[in-house]
DNA sequence: AAAATTTATGCAATCGATTGCATAAATTTA
DNA sequence: TAAATTTATGCAATCGATTGCATAAATTTT
């Protein structure tokens, strides 16, 4: 039974065994400098009196942490939340830990979180930015000490910086394809800031597709907002008094998108009749809501394992991070009933 | 501009100044002792210098860690993402930081976590116990040591261990007594392992509920499964093969009850009028659904803000944890279209 | 059997911040 | 002006694990 008044460490065991510090440090390690006998010993008096590592030793020792640090807008997103269940599930099987904040979508936030991580001395940073992030010298500190940052969903263009993300123009010029082929002329695009590559991307690909189709592209039909339920439900009663009104609307997220649609189909509009809907993400409620959603799938556990994989497998040096800078993950349109007119 | 070779520590500050390193270190913590302006050159020094602290060596010195440990079953719940950021929130502003885990709802993983946990010093652990684990063993450890543990809505009655939770027992039984009062004579009950206390509540408040209303407990309506979207809708299948069909569905949570309800509407069942159902936590999805669903709401975000709080009074010795050892949230019955029957 | 090599262990410095105790300098009190 | 007090700073030990270098012991080679 270990003894419960202190903290047991490598110089007890080595008092008990009557060996040096050293040796139970390198057995403990399986260091192959130390005998069988010795180090089995060892093992067993350190499980009998119920040693633990004292982290904090070793990694000021070592000089490196087996942390790594995750920097996101929210963790209660659907999405969000996937993209974390991932990276720890890689982080954890590394034998690495995770230190997790939120920036709740101010750069202000996230600047005080980058510094916490540095202070945490993290060994590798994952970060998808803030919805009002302008600059990224907040992690210049990290580059200039040769700590890997990568982003992923939420990037920013940069030579430093390695990137994980999935196509978003293409994946916005399909879903707009497809909304016109479905006979849409007059599409509605609800989207989010256009500092976030993800909005931006996705607006060129709903221009893009405007244009292969020889429809003019309507600033009035553009409508920015935080993405959230509420701001979305006002975005729709708008979208209510236009005149003529539009026949499709393109969401960047299914938040909004359901919830213009319990809107819409309160005012009696017929969907996708006289409107057809898309979103993005493929949350759970996409195949709830009715009529079912299209939207576009894009695997946030697996965009959180390849990040942490590509982050880790860096660290290892098995992997050098400038040669695959950027990362572009797949994703795929789903036809559901929201938009399809036959 | 800081130099990118080598970390500057608070000896190389105090060459700098021609003071010693224990004036430095008390300057940057903003100790009584040191000379005003003497204070400000340091922090002037420090900010020009890019000086950042090192954890390790302070928490090593100071024998604390500044960490706060979660271990959950998943990351990636709707709930459960709710109380992350909870805890995110009030930890961070506390200036503490937070290492994640998830149990995968096995004890085996949550053994390693918990073991991690200790490795790394945590100053607290917040837990949410695995689908499957059967004793706490694993956390004694921390209580030999004095480290607070904290259990939360899957908890394990233990007189060391505090607790933070809502009355599932009543909220079943208003669940239960309110599809009664809609008329129900035979309600299905899906819920999960009977080992978890949310689980086992729930099944004593529905059954203190028919027993109310004089009807016979019948152990074939009870079904346990894991709880997911897929068991459910076999569940679902299994139900519609019930002879008579029941005429009230009362689940656990509310990705089974949706699951339900599409399965039942697909093969025709009229809700709620053949078959009234009702769920629990309130997902969002619970609103998405037609018909919107009764649910018991159930605030994720609030618990994990109370549950950190509760960790954080405690190591800051404002509140003994023994004297608060239960701490019962609030939860309401919410009445939605999916049971209401006039 | 001596020399060379291999194996096993220990010594002691190091990582960087903290803090009890001592002391010097400045200020107040008698 | 001397004594007492307050203020400011430094010394040096400490937290626990790691690791380069040295050395002793065992084994192999000549």
């Amino acid at each position: 039974m270990p003894d419960s008044g202190k903290e047991i460490t490598i110089y007890d065991i080595a008092e008990k065994l009557k060996v040096s510090a050293a040796t139970v440090s390198r057995a403990l390690k399986d260091h192959p400098r130390v005998n069988k006998n010795t180090k089995k010993k060892i093992i067993k008096a350190a499980e009998e009196m119920g040693y633990r590592s004292n982290s904090f030793a070793s990694n000021l020792r070592r000089k490196n942490s087996n942390i790594i640090g995750v920097i996101v807008p929210r963790l209660n997103s659907s999405f969000m939340s996937d993209v974390i269940a991932g990276i720890e599930k890689v982080v954890n099987d590394n034998n690495y830990n995770l230190i997790i904040s939120q920036s709740l979508e101010t750069m202000k936030k996230e600047i005080s979180n980058a510094r916490a991580m540095l202070n945490n001395r993290v060994d590798g940073l994952l970060v998808s930015l803030a919805y009002d992030t302008t600059s990224i010298e907040h992690f210049e500190p990290f580059i200039k000490r040769n700590i890997p940052v990568l982003f992923f969903d939420r990037i920013f263009e940069h030579e430093q910086y390695p990137q994980i993300y999935i196509d978003n123009f293409k994946a916005a010029y399909e879903v707009t394809k497809h909304l016109l082929e479905q006979g849409c002329k007059r599409i509605v695009h609800i989207t989010g800031n256009q500092l976030r590559n993800v909005y931006a991307e996705r607006l060129r690909g709903y221009k893009k597709a405007l244009e292969e189709h020889q429809i003019d592209f309507d600033g009035q039909l553009v409508i920015i907002n935080d993405l959230s339920a509420k701001e979305a439900a006002v975005a729709a009663e708008t979208i209510l008094q236009m005149d003529p009104l539009p026949d499709g609307i393109f969401t960047v997220n299914d938040v909004s998108a359901v919830s213009c649609i319990q809107v819409l189909k309160k005012a009696g509009i017929k969907i996708p009749e006289q409107i057809a809907v898309a979103g993005f993400n493929n949350d759970p409620a996409a195949c709830v809501i009715e009529p079912n959603l299209t939207t576009v799938n894009y695997k946030g556990y697996e965009m959180g394992e390849v990040a942490a994989n590509m982050l880790i497998n860096h660290l290892a040096n098995r992997q050098d991070l400038q040669q695959t800078h950027s990362l572009i993950l797949r994703s795929e349109l789903i036809i559901r009933e929201s938009s399809r007119r036959k």
